[in-house]
DNA sequence: CCTCCACTGGAAACCTAGGCTC
DNA sequence: GAGCCTAGGTTTCCAGTGGAGG
């Protein structure tokens, strides 16, 4: 405790002192758009160009960008989206709304829809109400008040995996309903493959424009990071080589520029904080392992209680667990702390979930004799599920 | 070649918490 | 308030299964 409150007191004198490296520290945040685009002059005009026609009161082209997380497709369009905005507004042209959704994040049909009327400003409640009758509310707002609305869809293929593609179908026929106002849809996808998925007539009418993103080359994430650097950090304050560094770690699977950034980002941090006054390369290695434990400390918190139980279960299982033995554990912590337990049919669905977060490994395995069941393995160390778990009141408990 | 284990995973039904209309 | 709708989590039920051991 005394330590913590140590080196409060220091990040305070530093702060009140002025002793930063950063000059504007959000212009390295993940959220940031910044003016120039670098490399993608391009898909902006494309972009661009497929938009004009909002500024003379007309419907534009539905829009399809594909490319791999970290190419700037959301960056792009909210630009382009922002210009276009300015532009309507310098002329006295009506006012031209932004939407933004990102349907992962959203999670089903129904509140990407409740994402939508959000921004339009019109309250649609979380439940209740069938999906016709939120369509139908939207458009209704939409053509009363001659909205123009483009909306941003992103991550539209988890949309069109989840089948929940009746509302992309629905969304791109609207125009009938909508009076003056009109709806334009800008999906984002970073599936390249996602089209085969889709309906054919959601295809052809969401499809009217399509442009690639395609990866930014390691030279090209280097002079991004340059660019930043000359606004977000004071001036020699980058050891020789640290953006090089930045630019090959994150180029290193595909350009994903918001890696490259983040490293820079975190690895700023890191050295602010060891009071040194030039990043290096050794602070982006520290960095890159910060960013991938945070990720993993992340999503254990953000876990739901039953499944925190199960990943708990686990804890010091070098060789893993079958699905019988980690719900025999699982049973024995839950009475510990004094929770009613979920059936086995459930805690299996739980071990797949955690599954295709990568928290943990399950194999079908076969014991011939012995039945058949899964194989379960923790993918992260003990110590830092260890560490998680104990910040946690209530599933802490079941460590002591 | 057959049996039978210890599950898997699909399907349907149920529950809660909300909202609609009449 | 009844009777209908929604989402999302859960329970119940059950057919299906790969292969070690007989």
């Amino acid at each position: 405790m005394q330590r913590k409150a140590d080196s409060l007191d220091d990040i305070f004198n530093k702060a009140l002192k002025g002793e930063t490296l950063f000059a504007d520290r959000g212009v390295l945040r993940s959220d940031y758009i910044p003016n120039n685009l670098l490399f993608r002059e391009e898909q902006i005009t494309s972009i661009g160009q497929a938009l004009t026609p909002t500024l003379q009161n007309q419907k534009p082209s539905n829009l399809l960008l594909y490319g791999k997380t970290g190419s700037g497709k959301t960056a792009v369009a909210k630009h382009v989206l922002e210009r276009i905005q300015e532009a309507a507004r310098k002329n006295n042209k009506t006012e031209i709304m932004i939407a933004y959704s990102n349907s992962r994040l959203a999670g089903s049909e129904y509140r990407t829809l409740v994402d939508l009327g959000q921004e339009l400003g019109i309250k649609i409640p979380f439940t209740g109400l069938p999906l016709s009758e939120v369509l139908d509310r939207i458009y209704k707002h939409i053509s009363k008040n001659n909205i123009k609305v483009i909306f941003i869809l992103d991550e539209i293929d988890f949309l069109a995996k989840q089948s929940y593609d009746d509302i992309l179908y629905s969304l791109t026929r609207s125009s009938e309903h909508l009076g003056n106002g009109f709806l334009s849809i800008i999906g984002i996808s970073n599936d390249l493959h996602f089209k085969t998925l889709l309906d054919s007539r959601v295809l052809s009418s969401l499809n009217e424009e399509e442009i690639l993103f395609h990866p930014y080359t390691v030279r090209e994430l280097n002079e991004i990071l340059e660019d930043r650097t000359k606004t977000a950090l004071k001036e020699g304050t980058v050891q020789e080589g640290t953006l090089n560094l930045c630019a090959a770690m994150a180029g290193s699977e595909h350009g994903d520029a918001r890696r490259a950034i983040e490293l820079l980002r975190v690895a700023a941090e890191i050295a602010e904080r060891e009071s040194k006054p030039k990043i290096t390369e050794q602070h982006v290695k520290t960095a890159s392992h910060k960013i991938d434990r945070d990720r993993i400390t992340q999503s254990i918190k953000t876990l739901p209680i039953h499944e925190k139980i199960v990943l708990t279960s686990l804890f010091d299982e070098k060789k893993g667990l079958t699905t019988g033995e980690v719900y025999q554990k699982y049973l024995t912590l839950t009475k510990k702390i004094g929770l009613d337990p979920l059936t086995q049919r459930r805690v299996s669905g739980l071990i797949n979930e955690l599954d295709t977060q990568g928290l943990v490994s399950a194999k079908l395995v076969n014991h011939g004799r012995y039945g058949r069941t899964k194989n379960i393995t923790l993918m992260i160390s003990n110590e830092t599920l260890q560490e998680t778990i104990e910040e946690d009141e209530l599933v802490g408990q079941t460590l002591q």
